[in-house]
DNA sequence: AAGTGAGTTGGTCTATAAGCCGGATTCTGT
DNA sequence: ACAGAATCCGGCTTATAGACCAACTCACTT
């Protein structure tokens, strides 16, 4: 589940999965995928269920009353959409309108899809675009500082 | 039991649990809920029955003089409310007014719910934009320092 | 050039949420 | 103690978002 496609939404803010990251998602027997915002850029991160359980685990464990981690929390728990598809369908799949929000994708009908091995990023075009080139994104994002504790943990 | 909601409280301050959470709770075999206070921000913790029991508990054995410890044991045990439901119908739940006032929801229709695993949150929508944007909330609460042994605790 | 697989679009139908209403129970004041 | 008021709780109705189903188009292959 490597590289890069650009790939349409339709008007009602659906996705279709790349035939590629499908086939992937079926050989490995998932049948469902969380959505939820990237903390540190405008941007969403899919997860195949068994990576995402790891995850949230992961944060979950993570408790107390520090406040960067209770943001990492809510960022990336209290955004995250559990979607059940059908493996013999089109795996159409509904981004939450308050996400499309926060990746900037609202009015587009063309987003960037970036497979990162087990996990794809779904971005505006623009902002990937600025972010390859090394230019400074539209949107500013949480600014925050990690904790070594956490710099080390995959998400 | 995770992802973001806006609901409606009804004239009487109703909630009605979403079904995304609902049937998580129908499987775990939870028929109440636990609502009380956060310590740190103006919003409420909900918590299936099971889970409370071990937090209280924790929190219970938590002896000793430091204020904080005090602070924290007041403000998380002595507002709990336990909230039983039916499983059958639309699961609604009556939050206390003094909660209410808490979270600054008295005179809300709408409000934001954050799934956050094994339990969720319940914030105005006005507090939960500004935390999530970085801006500072209206209502000022405890701003303490917090002992190493607490921070780790999960709450 | 016909067939196959992939992407895209549209329509329908169901599950869910929200508002309303009536009844029950508790509370309050006289 | 009783009447009135306020609060609480369940059921019913309606509107709608989103899940499901299916068709159409385009591109690529052989």
């Amino acid at each position: 589940m490597y590289g890069f496609n650009t790939v349409s939404l339709d008007q009602k803010g659906r996705l279709a999965i790349p035939a590629k990251y499908r086939s992937h998602l079926i050989n490995n027997n998932e049948t469902k995928v969380v959505i939820t915002k990237d903390p540190q850029y405008p941007s969403l991160k899919v997860y195949p269920e068994s990576q995402w359980d790891e995850i949230s685990s992961k944060l979950e464990s993570l408790q107390g009353l520090d406040p960067i981690v209770r943001n990492l929390q809510w960022t990336i728990l209290g955004n995250a959409s559990v979607i059940e598809f059908d493996p013999n369908s089109r795996m159409l799949v509904l981004i939450p309108s308050e996400l499309r929000k926060y990746a900037d994708i609202s009015d587009q009908k063309q987003i960037s899809l970036i497979g990162m091995g087990n996990k794809f990023e779904i971005w505006n075009v623009n902002n990937w675009e600025m972010r390859q080139t090394g230019g400074s994104l539209s949107t500013e994002i949480l600014d925050v500082i990690l904790p070594e504790s956490i710099k080390s943990m995959s998400f």
